[in-house]
DNA sequence: GGTTGATCTGAACACGTGTTCAGATAGCAT
DNA sequence: ATGCTATCTGAACACGTGTTCAGATCAACC
């Protein structure tokens, strides 16, 4: 036997990159062998080299993608008025997107040291991207007084090392909705950052006392 | 030759968990070999089976020992009272523990699934005692309403998951000091549960108006 | 309906894996 | 100095690894 019936690239690539996304998220890409990723598709070994040169790129590819989605993803995305608006929206559209896909985020920070240093810089590179788009966030709120943070650089990776956690305990079918994980987790993220209102309040009396004082 | 000169089980013995601690933090369990440990401790490979009887032991001996480790520091520290401060010292805690042994709390999330199914039970049960340490805080800040949280389990995790995000990118000689990093993360978990202030006032309010109808 | 090219098998390659064990040597007590 | 035991080597075992490739078979086009 050599061809099997039914057999096309259009139809045995996806399961690959998918049966591979499978197993690399539950095992881990070194415990994962080409012949188990070949075993889930339902094909021999050799046939997986049809489509990937090696099992390298194949754990670069998924990652790869992954990361241009999530940037695609929010560039799309509409952009309220206002940091306050705007870092919820960034939050809720973080959970939803990563709930959305928990195996892809799930290997795309725990294989990230199994990629070769050239494809680690790759990937260094575009999730970066990610968390500057979320600091300028802050950053404006911070020029705008409504954000009271010390360093934005820090918080932009504690609130997303906060979101991404979700992805460890979040169950579809589980005690909380999707909405309400959204809600709780942007409500969470925008207390950790907000301007509280007795120091609002006390900047601007501290400004018209100088204004007076310079009269 | 066989036995080296110097050679001690006390000596030996450490220096076989240390290559293993180093060796799984920088490539993961699956990807080290027991002949790349050897090597660390400058030894051959059967001399390890004098240590450890195998290679899962070994890995979840020292994911145990440092679950034990942080569960002992934790009941060791001094509580102060009240949620708020409660709080705080946990936050401050768990930063500074988790900064001081970066190695052993990145395996100790990256290789549970490396464990078998008792190995990874035993460490879920640690590790829950733990997260319940942090919950019953919660809880209590959210009995006295000082707290306003939504769900004290999943405030729970994602405040876990923001604290230990810190380890992914602190370096000691970094920018930031350890004590800076332990202020803005514990203002930044206490900013994310605590009530605010124009909320407690209404509560009051509104528990007085209910008392004035009840005359 | 025959031909061509895409798709897959099955075997092979060279090497790495965790683990065991007989034998050799060092440290230590007598 | 001798004997005993803790400690380590080096080779072996059975099997698994990623990858290659000649040959077989199917899908699709002329």
């Amino acid at each position: 036997m050599a061809r099997k019936i039914g057999s096309h690239s259009d139809i045995t690539g996806p399961r690959v990159r998918a049966a591979a996304l499978k197993l690399f998220a539950a095992h881990g890409f070194a415990a994962v062998s080409m012949r188990q990723i070949a075993a889930e598709v339902g094909v021999q070994a050799g046939a997986l080299y049809l489509y990937t040169p090696d099992k390298q790129s194949l754990l670069f590819d998924l990652l790869r993608d992954h990361m241009q989605e999530v940037l695609d993803a929010w560039s799309a995305e509409e952009k309220p008025e206002g940091p306050v608006q705007h870092l919820e929206a960034f939050s809720r559209f973080h959970i939803r997107f990563h709930l959305e896909r928990p195996e892809q985020v799930f290997i795309s920070y725990m294989e990230l040291r199994n990629l070769e240093p050239d494809n680690f810089k790759t990937l260094e590179n575009m999730r970066r991207q990610y968390e500057d788009a979320l600091e300028s966030i802050l950053k404006q709120g911070q020029d705008e007084g409504v954000f009271d943070v010390d360093d934005t650089k820090l918080t932009t990776l504690a609130l997303i090392a906060m979101l991404n956690g979700v992805t460890s305990w979040y169950k579809p079918d589980g005690r909380l909705s999707l909405a309400r994980v959204e809600a709780i987790y942007s409500d969470m993220a925008g207390k950790a950052v907000r301007m509280p209102r007795w120091k609002e309040r006390q900047r601007k009396l501290e400004a018209e006392q100088a204004a007076a004082a310079a009269e």
